[in-house]
DNA sequence: ACAAAAGTGTTTCTATTACACCCATGG
DNA sequence: CCATGGGTGTAATAGAAACACTTTTGT
């Protein structure tokens, strides 16, 4: 019972808790993610004291005893680039002995998924931080790039269960968007009429009569998210696979 | 800058962690698993002193400075079962201010699938451990209903790419077996003939000339994994959709 | 001989893929 | 008038679902 009382302390009464307890340093990082052109990017720091001035660094912070873990990745998305009402997710939590050197910190990571608006560069600029595409991140700090690694991977799994996609874009957007999007997720090439196909018999998306000149002479229909169905088909779950 | 100094501590350089920074008794929560019957059970224990004395809640322990949380878990479960190498998976973290009334503890949650053996319904037994069907739990100390809840989701949502069903079952098992089982996963009947053949012709099964003639005069077929096979199915990834 | 669970094949239908051509427009 | 990206229909194929009957054997 010895060993008991070591390894299951929810055994022990909270009073006792504190006094045979010891507590640990806590972090969150995260992983900002946005697309822009035809690529998903990332955004990441640069690393400002020794020893790893310089370095590449995902953006994160301690968690302080009177805040909320999740609260603590939000903050840190919010004062980095001025968003509120950002998508996150928690991913996973990093506990190993000597994944940071100098201390044992205990780190949780999260996605955020926002759109790259004009105003948002600026905003990210003064914090010296830059935008990645996906496939051309450069070596990181400590297991930061083991944690984007994860969380790539797990937004790639989630995407197709609940289309998470449509927070990275505009509120309106051309198929073509959604489709660059989604291929740069999967990293793979999607049929462009299947796809679109695919995505109009889901009834999630509503056409507008508008268009976008931007890409093209004859222009390209803009859609936007019909959030009524698309609420209903997250409710009862489904496949958006591609 | 003053805030960014709050909130972006990876700026900070590792000198200042400690002194700057406040820690957090961080613990684990293992929400094991086993098959039996025709349904999944989860292990609990009854929650021991007061104000919670008689309630059922899961297993856990906090997590010591010079331990890692993976560890920490993997002994919560060793401890309680006698078992190691079991087929552990970390699920979410927990961190809200009040999930503990007494305390601020960050809980990581993990899930463990084992394999019911006769000896081991004894073992936990010393430590009045019981397993419950999942469809028949109690309310649970704390969040801990909550956290069983996102654990059967998550499995339920993973078993899909990486069928870990195989963990939970004996090394031979029948294909009735296997389909009660992912029956109690899923939470849905399975059609007989179109699971026998989708399984089969994953090529992941090796069918044995022994039968087991417990549940029937006729006796049914006993099967084992064909590691090899599985192991290249699992690299490539695959689909165990039902 | 019958009850109880095991085991097996075929058809229907739906969903996915693969494929090629016309459209609209700005330059 | 032509180059560029946008947009659409159809046929072939594969996979999923739905279905009912035969087998074995202990009692």
């Amino acid at each position: 019972m010895n060993r008991i009382n070591n390894h299951l302390p929810n055994l022990v009464s909270p009073k006792v808790y504190h006094s045979a307890e010891q507590s640990i340093l806590h972090s969150v990082d995260c992983v900002i993610l946005g697309f822009q052109g035809t690529e998903l990017h990332v955004l990441l720091i640069r690393f400002p004291y020794d020893p790893f001035r310089g370095h590449w660094s995902l953006i994160g912070g301690f968690v302080k005893p009177e805040l909320n873990i999740d609260e603590a990745a939000r903050i840190t998305v919010e004062t980095m680039t001025g968003l509120s009402n950002v998508y996150m997710e928690q991913v996973h939590t990093f506990g190993d002995l000597d994944r940071v050197p100098s201390e044992r910190v205990i780190t949780t990571s999260y996605f955020a998924l926002i759109r790259i608006e004009p105003t948002l560069v600026s905003l990210t600029k003064t914090f010296d931080a830059t935008w990645f595409p996906v496939s051309k991140v450069p070596l990181l700090v400590y297991d930061h790039s083991f944690m984007l690694n994860k969380a790539l991977s797990d937004l790639r799994r989630k995407i197709r269960f609940q289309p998470m996609g449509f927070e990275l874009l505009p509120e309106k957007f051309t198929m073509t968007e959604l489709r660059n999007l989604y291929q740069s997720v999967f990293g793979r090439e999607l049929e462009k009429r299947n796809f679109t196909r695919k995505v109009m018999q889901m009834g999630i998306l509503k056409k507008l009569t508008e268009k976008d000149k931007a890409t093209s002479k004859k222009g390209s229909f803009l859609f936007c998210l019909n959030k009524k169905n698309y609420q209903v088909l997250l409710d009862k779950g489904f496949l958006f696979d591609m």
